[in-house]
DNA sequence: CTTTAGCACTCCGTTCCTTTGAGTGCTAAT
DNA sequence: ATTAGCACTCAAAGGAACGGAGTGCTAAAG
């Protein structure tokens, strides 16, 4: 079922036209472009051809033909190539983020930004998921009697705060006791760890208090992967300029689908954490996305890999330049979260 | 310039009408409303005075009549009715947020999407501005050497998080020392106050510590105000249903125009801190919402205006069952606010 | 055996025209 | 003051005609 390299050149030079001009491409202007010195009658043989195999598609008896997926992952496979970002993107690429030191969530939520913007497509980006924080601190503050704030400080810089019922009996004193305890007994301690280690290490504790010590065990352990199943997006509307035979309820469809974080999070999950990751249509498994790609690259902190962002945009994308851009973004992350947080 | 009593009947009915139809209403609907005694030829007399005192437009000649803002306000001013909520509205406004305790961030989110999803409108909620919040502890954590987190906790149980400099002989205990130092001596004060005592009372540090302890203050002033600009929105997507003469480039721009959080703040703002307030298409004095209005309601803790929560939707929504969804949201997420927060 | 020129055919998108029907304004009768 | 009646307007829907881009096939040329 292999093509020969006429045909493998008559189908990329398919889908580099389609991909630029959108419109199903005819024999009549690839026989045009001078690479090829065959008549169109030929490049029409050969399309069929390349019909049956799968690898077009015709809208209609009469249009030109329009790349299949399969014809897409032929090509995201051997014929792509990244292409160089411009001196611009680069510098809005390499300026972000750069001279301020910000907090976590603002660092996603401008990765999220940058890439929508230069890409024009929706971006995805994945909170880190690194099981690797270290506890810096913990600090009960009282709030009404019988509830307490839970700020749970990690090398990631994040505080995030959630409530937890006390006994009603516990007064500020013994909260901020407990507070100090906890801080330094577990200080640099993997989350991971924290959790098991106060279940196993302060049994005793945990019998007397009742349920007050698993609940902050609880809220302690979901703290890091508080960001879990978060993830920034950005450029959704994009989406909207995507349809060009643009009925407004697919497009409503799609925007709906795409503001559904957990539903992204899987799909981003599910390109898995390979370097770079291209889905195409129907290899997204979701019927509305069925003509759309995500490309998706992983980032990481140090060497571990803990986090993916992707791109979400029609079928007929630039790969390539995609791909560059995501590349760079990627890397451009991980450095600056290596900055922020890994000093141990 | 005042309307006789037929005219206000017949121009109620219209507007009444064409909110239900969207389509615009010609005499003869009217005239087979039993509750006229006219024919259609008294109504288009009645309808063409109307139109000449602005309160009626006609799309084309041999359409029927559209009301125009001027008659909106009317409406609203003087003819509207609160509609009755149905059970199962009321059941899903009070049961949100009710059994749960969250952060504030959470609240407002909810708030909005309960909004959004009982008006299938674009909600937004002002976050509480109340400059009453009070110190409930401070936090330095150091991060890298020259860095420190900075967690302030206020009684409105929120933690947020931003990174400063701090200089780079200044060790963990030191900062622990000062965190616990400012946490006790302005423990309770209003963040407003905190500011400028710190500034005052700590001049003689101030000099000694370089832009360290300026940086902090500026640092803890916005931290309350950290939510001042801030609004969650929910539901942006509903714009797309709305424009029924739909084409998709409008729709773009609505959806862009929403999502830029400032403006909208500042629609929400611009709204004052009325009980209800409606503004109406070109009330509202952005050409693109030239055709929408946006019903606010300020929402209180305690006795205290602290914020507004809109909705934003076509001009002809139904501004009764809008305006009570309204009304009983604010007084909801006052109560719930009230409980969560003022126990001073 | 491969390539190409030529031709008939298909079908989409556009334009233009007609029809339809809802709605109006005006006038004259009640 | 109200209403019936009528001529008029105009948007929306339907349909015929056309142009054009593109195809598949066949037969000739290389």
């Amino acid at each position: 079922m292999d093509l020969n390299p006429r045909k493998l050149r008559i189908l990329r030079a398919i889908v580099d036209e389609y991909i630029l001009s959108g419109a199903p491409v005819g024999s009549k202007v690839l026989s045009q472009n001078p690479s090829f010195k065959l008549s169109s009658a030929t490049i029409r043989n050969e399309m069929a051809d390349l019909e049956d195999l799968g690898y077009l598609e015709q809208p209609h008896t009469s249009a030109g033909r329009v790349p299949s997926d399969k014809a897409y992952r032929l090509y995201v496979n051997n014929m792509m190539q990244r292409s160089n970002l411009t001196e611009d993107e680069v510098k809005v690429m390499s300026a972000y983020c750069q001279n301020k030191v910000k907090g976590l969530d603002a660092v996603m939520r401008e990765t999220a930004s940058v890439l929508s913007n230069i890409t024009h497509y929706t971006a995805l980006v994945m909170m880190p998921e690194s099981g690797t924080n270290r506890l810096r601190h913990l600090q009960l503050v009282p709030l009404a009697e019988g509830y307490a704030l839970v700020v749970v400080v990690t090398d990631a810089g994040v505080a995030r705060d959630s409530v937890i019922h006390v006994p009603a009996d516990m007064g500020a004193d013994e909260l901020d006791r407990i507070s100090r305890s906890i801080s330094q007994r577990y200080y640099n301690c993997r989350m991971v760890e924290v959790g098991e280690r106060m279940t196993r290490e302060m049994a005793m504790e945990l019998q007397e208090r009742g349920t007050f010590l698993t609940d902050l065990v609880d809220t302690m352990e979901s703290a890091p992967g508080a960001n879990a199943h978060r993830i920034a997006l950005s450029g959704a509307n994009n989406m909207l300029d995507y349809p060009a035979y643009s009925d407004i309820d697919r497009a409503r469809q799609l925007l709906a689908a795409v503001e559904k974080k957990d539903s992204m999070y899987r799909l981003l999950k599910n390109a898995g954490p390979f370097e770079i990751c291209v889905k195409i249509g129907s290899e997204l498994g979701q019927d509305i996305f069925s003509d759309c790609s995500l490309v998706t690259a992983t980032y990481r902190i140090g060497s571990m890999p803990v986090g993916t962002m992707g791109v979400i945009g029609p079928t007929r994308m630039p790969y390539g330049k995609v791909v560059s851009v995501l590349d760079y973004m990627s890397k451009s992350l991980g450095s600056i979260l290596t900055n922020l947080l890994e000093e141990d």
